[in-house]
DNA sequence: GCCAACGTTGGC
DNA sequence: GCCAACGTTGGC
């Protein structure tokens, strides 16, 4: 059981789209960078993450997990690209921003910190528990 | 809207 | 295989 973070910008799909699919989840896809596709091949079914708005709003604004495995990106013929499927689980009753998230010590290290450019980044499972704290969220 | 950081591309 | 140029992302 690992722990991600997905990146998007709200304007092209945000929380509320995730939300729409239900159940059956959404291709995370349109993502043309290695090392971010890297980590969805490292994915596993039930693997949870957390769904991030960047620009406008740049917080962590719920909880998804993984539903289906790395497969070919269907938005591309390139066979270099693949993606996984998620769901959403859950919002955060309350947004946990980047900026609360720098300002906590304990997630200094955050990829989200230091590399915010990165659209698919591991979580590890301190920072997990620590964000969904922040975020009122009730692991399970 | 600007600009820094990063990743990718392509010429050599 | 190196590196300069370019495009894109995303924080500010």
């Amino acid at each position: 059981m690992q722990y991600w973070l997905f990146k998007s910008e709200p304007n092209t799909w945000s929380w509320d789209d995730q939300v729409a699919r239900g159940d059956a989840g959404e291709e995370w896809d349109g993502v043309r960078n290695y090392q971010a596709r890297n980590n969805m091949r490292a994915m596993q079914i039930g693997d949870l993450g957390f769904f991030y708005h960047s620009m406008s709003e740049k917080a962590v604004v719920g909880v998804v997990e993984v539903v289906a495995l790395a497969h070919p990106d269907s938005t591309t013929d390139d066979a270099r690209w693949e993606c996984v499927d998620i769901k959403a689980v859950a919002p955060f009753p309350t947004p946990v921003t980047l900026e609360m998230c720098k300002s906590e010590p304990a997630l200094e290290n955050m990829v989200l910190v230091n590399n915010s450019r990165l659209s698919v980044q591991p979580v590890t499972a301190e920072e997990w528990a620590h964000v969904c704290r922040m975020g009122g969220y009730q692991d399970r």
